[in-house]
DNA sequence: CAGCAATGATAATGCGCTTTATCTTAACTT
DNA sequence: AAGTTAAGATAAAGCGCATTATCATTGCTG
């Protein structure tokens, strides 16, 4: 039917029932949109001539000719189907899945990307073959800013699943608001007692990085962390030291607050070399959970990042723009995050700095 | 650019560059099949003037001009981004998403689809959407066998994960070797000294739990089992009762094949109720691995399905079916598992029935 | 210099369907 | 009875592209 012999049209059914083709384009549209009329009786022959020649109507003609096609692309800069235990993507394809399922929409997921310096990228010499999707999701870590600001520019309808700037452009996306989920870390430890905390962070920040940074600062501005207790570092996990703890001590830091699962360890595990115990003598809050096969496997105090409702909402957004038909218009969707208890984080034990009596 | 104003045409890339909207055509497909030559000088103007317009080709026209679609479809009777733990499926997809990118095809995922009575189903009021992929993978457990029949009778290209039969048709699948599997885990068993092992099924059977029994039929033929012990239940896991060990010990059965994990934990329950202890005492074998998540994590002898292995294969058979070009041609492929030992099965305990010496 | 093959390009047709404009009757008005 | 409206259906124009048949040059052979 798609392939080797002819294909049924509706032209066959049309003569089998003795009408125009646009008749039965009309049957199988229903009422509505159009303005051919179908008696009752005309309308059974025709099902029935579709019925006796097995017709089905072929989707790319009907696209082609109507416009809408009700399909969502799904461009990821990563793999869709991770193999690795590392599932943080799924959520987010759930949601995308649930609200796409939802809306009668199909879903495309564009593999045959081209690769260029091991990034995929959305231009293959000038050419997207997104154009089949009435619009698309995108999702990825390090996406090439490149690609989205080209598409940005074509119009082409597309959100973002996590925040993305580029450059003198407003891009649609979906994110998590880290800047509160990280201000709400410190809140907790603040409440726990703790008046010195650090920041510990990826040596090279971006978008998700900064805007958990911002929840530092924040946090500072707002008197939870003391002043002079202001310490950000910016390091990759294997450069975490014994001197970094060193300093934290010298530093009478009673807490931490981290931005990446491998950086809460390597730190988790420079602490415990020097008996130091988490979360009796020190506090580590997560600023996210832990995405990757975590080696202790410790329970850790951080915070849920809302991933199948960001997916789901992605969609919500995408439809939204499409339905209005407006091309440039972005839409940017902060979600609120879930302040998870784990057990990295204790109360603040007096030690070197006491500020208040000592309580329990 | 897809939605809003007028998409740019190959028209008007022609118009700019001076050139009849053919030779646009011919300079995007390239070099081969048409007949339409193109100078150095032209081609370039081209290039220059689709730059300029920022012009994607619509896939939907070049399809329904003849054009390869390059896309294969993807169904799913069940959700294909499963919330659960159960990954059951993940592995499939992962495969299939391999083949796609390494054979530069996309991904049709068919989330739109219509749910009667519970199910999905590919047809709605007699029309499918299929049709805008070339062909179409086909997965989940329950299928409606209608809707394959009526797929393969239409000539619709499409291959199942797993194996699917139906009633005067050959369908093609890639399915994993489950007789064989059960066989060698028999075997495994035999090797241990149990002699007397019985069989465990889903009280409604469908094609992969048959292959499975089929596998302890050649065990009985070949001898592994002795004759007088063949026992067949097929009960559901809540049916799994005391009573059933009772009809286990009475019978000297000292191993059980179970097809399910939720009818094997149930059966671990059961016998730890008495006070037997696998495998010590009773050996389980798994046919099959731990796709839900077991309460009792145990450690399962059973075998290994090739999971990925499998998405990928059906995705290459199904491209082999379609450059051949030939509709009606099922293709059956069947891929081996792999026997992995596990804490569930040890050697025979000589009870009851001893038929050696006691041994070690 | 006639004859022929490449080379470079065009016009026109059609893929299968949707939709707009149009047409024909039959059924109501006043 | 003339005029209006609604119902039922059709013809025809694309949607954006690929392809086939065709044409105009130019270069080359003997």
């Amino acid at each position: 039917m798609s392939n080797g012999r002819k294909r049924t049209t509706q032209s066959d059914v049309a003569r089998l029932a003795g009408v125009s083709p646009a008749v039965v384009s009309a049957v199988i549209r229903g009422k509505g949109s159009h303005n051919i009329r179908v008696g009752d009786d005309t309308r059974l022959r025709v099902l029935e001539a579709m019925k006796q020649l097995n017709y089905v109507p072929d989707v790319v003609a009907q696209t082609l000719a109507g416009g809408k096609r009700r399909i969502i692309g799904l461009f990821s800069f990563e793999p869709v189907f991770p193999k690795e235990q590392n599932d943080f993507f799924r959520p987010f394809l759930l949601g995308v899945e649930k609200a796409a399922e939802a809306n009668g929409y199909d879903l495309m997921l564009f593999t045959s990307v081209p690769v260029s310096g091991g990034r995929k990228r959305i231009y293959q010499q000038g050419i997207n073959r997104l154009g089949l999707a009435d619009g698309v999701i995108l999702l990825g870590r390090n996406p090439p800013i490149d690609d989205l600001v080209r598409l940005e520019d074509e119009g082409f309808p597309f959100v973002y699943i996590g925040r993305k700037d580029a450059p003198d452009r407003t891009l649609s996306y979906v994110a998590a608001d880290y800047r509160r989920a990280t201000l709400e870390v410190i809140e907790h430890l603040h409440q726990l007692g703790h008046r010195r905390i650090a920041y510990l962070g990826e040596p090279q920040p971006i978008e998700r990085h900064r805007d958990r940074e911002a929840g530092y600062s924040n946090a500072l501005q707002q008197g939870l962390v003391e002043a002079n207790a202001e310490f950000r570092l910016r390091l990759a996990a294997s450069d975490i030291t014994d001197d970094v703890v060193s300093e934290l001590l010298e530093r009478s830091i009673s807490a931490v607050v981290v931005e990446d699962i491998e950086q809460a360890e390597a730190l988790y595990a420079q602490l415990a070399n020097r008996g130091i115990a988490v979360p009796t003598d020190f506090s580590i809050g997560l600023l996210g959970e832990p995405d990757a096969p975590s080696q202790l496997n410790l329970d850790w105090s951080g915070f849920t990042i809302p991933r199948e409702e960001m997916g789901y909402q992605a969609f919500i957004s995408l439809l939204a723009r499409l339905e209005r038909k407006i091309a440039h218009s972005a839409t940017q969707i902060t979600l609120p995050c879930s302040f998870r208890t784990g057990a990295t984080v204790g109360p603040e034990r007096v030690t070197a700095t006491p500020t208040y009596q000592s309580g329990v």
